[in-house]
DNA sequence: TGTTAATTGTGAAGCATTTCACATGAGTAT
DNA sequence: ATACTCATGTGAAATGCTTCACAATTAACA
């Protein structure tokens, strides 16, 4: 009935399993806007293309938080899954390069809604060191590894150029930074315990390019 | 020798293995400029942290491009795997949304390179048609569906909010573009030949949120 | 309170992807 | 020419992920 909370599963979790669990949350959260008490895993299934045996094989990693016969009740299963990706907390991002797109994420409102508090911001540069940027003063970058440690950040975003983003890492790993979301192409090094996103827009407009050269259709669409 | 070029090789090839492509692409253009003759398996692995084997069997799907006891030869490699990604040509594409994402992918130079071309901006904001970017006048939203079709353009951005994403998409897919890289966080629906991908942080972020919680290191990192 | 309908949770089966291991072939040196 | 070395290309094994299928369980209702 309860689940040992002291030895928590000790499965492998893949990766793809988390990010369906980011979209349950999303999923959810919007059930929950439209008033619903419960939902069944086919619905889940249905509004993100999958199985109803993929989510529920994806949940029951975590526990059984289902009443057969019934579905999942949404809030509680929200409030779960946040609890599970550990996004039920606030997290102290830090983010380096405020740049075009460093500019653009501080401006996103969204991620504060999901608990990433973007609260400091470097830069090189002189012309934007002191700047104001939705409320926060862009620190210089000689400062970067005791601000982060004096600000206790937990994560950062890099957003600087190619060139000096593995200089950079380096001495966020030093101020014992333990997840970094980055921007730039290249493969950052770090060691064994940080953790490393990639967002790499240009590797997407290249899947599109293989789908579009492949014209992988899933079924015939060219015109007679 | 050649490959039957008549019937071209119709395995399923795997979305990780197209994302290699990408990132092999990437290392050889390094190794050019660092002007590797040849490149082993092993070192191509070594840098993308991957086996000698898995990237002998990436490229195999494609057929035989190396030197039994030599390696393969960069330049003629790079030129076969873009020429594999579809990348060996340019790619006609519109961006619209000119806001905070918008402008940062419009500013960025590396697109270009990569035969990325973005020759067309939409925005519904009356402050920004007309305006200047990069060289290019900002498109009526309005005019969307006809300046697609007239400017024969192939893949879009969309930068757009969540809450218009959808009605924009349903356009594009209107004007017959069959590819759509989306930066909104919701789940397109778009019929079958049309190809999505999706930009979301937020997952990368909550990814990182999950690891850090679960600790996920993978040999102990904490001090004493 | 018993019967029915619905839906979960989960081993086992079915696929897909990765890794192994080695025969094969190309280059090199003698 | 022949032997030797090196690294590819690829079936086969191993591993990992998804789907199947059904017993178990609950809600609803007569
Ligand atoms: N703009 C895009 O659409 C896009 C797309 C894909 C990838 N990227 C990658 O994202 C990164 C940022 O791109 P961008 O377009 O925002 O570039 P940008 O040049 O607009 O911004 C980079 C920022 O980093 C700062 N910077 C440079 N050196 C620094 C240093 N040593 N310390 C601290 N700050 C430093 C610069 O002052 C600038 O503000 C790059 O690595 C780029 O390749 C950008
Ligand atoms: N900024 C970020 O860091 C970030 C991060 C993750 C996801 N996103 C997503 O990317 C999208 C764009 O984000 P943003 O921060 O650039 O937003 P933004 O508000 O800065 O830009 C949106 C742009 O779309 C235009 N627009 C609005 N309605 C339109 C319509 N009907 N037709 C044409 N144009 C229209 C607006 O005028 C504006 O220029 C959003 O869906 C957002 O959720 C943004």
């Amino acid at each position: 009935m309860d689940i040992p909370s002291g030895s928590p599963t000790k499965k492998r979790i893949s990766e793809s399993t988390i990010h369906r669990l980011s979209r349950y949350f999303r999923t959810l959260s919007l059930l929950e806007k439209e008033n619903f008490e419960t939902v069944s895993s086919k619905e889940l299934a249905k509004r993100e293309k999958l199985t109803p045996a993929q989510v529920r094989k994806d949940l029951s990693f975590f526990g059984s938080f289902g009443t057969r016969g019934l579905g999942y009740p949404v809030a509680e299963l929200k409030a779960k899954v946040s609890r599970i990706l550990g996004i039920d907390r606030i997290w102290r991002v830090a983010l380096i390069g405020v740049g075009n797109i460093g500019s653009a994420m501080v401006s996103y409102k969204e991620f504060i809604k999901q608990g990433f508090h973007i609260v400091k911001l470097f830069d090189n540069d002189q012309r934007k060191i002191g700047s104001n940027h939705k409320g926060i003063i862009v620190s210089d970058i000689k400062n970067l590894r005791t601000e982060l440690q004096d600000d206790r950040i937990e994560m950062v975003i890099v957003a600087v150029p190619a060139t000096v983003a593995q200089y950079i890492v380096d001495v966020v790993v030093k101020a014992e930074v333990k997840a970094i979301l980055n921007f730039a192409p290249i493969n950052l090094k770090v060691p064994p315990g940080v953790h490393v996103r990639n967002e790499n827009m240009a590797m997407e407009l290249e899947y599109l390019s293989f789908a579009m050269v492949n014209h992988h259709s899933p079924k015939g669409i060219g015109k007679a």
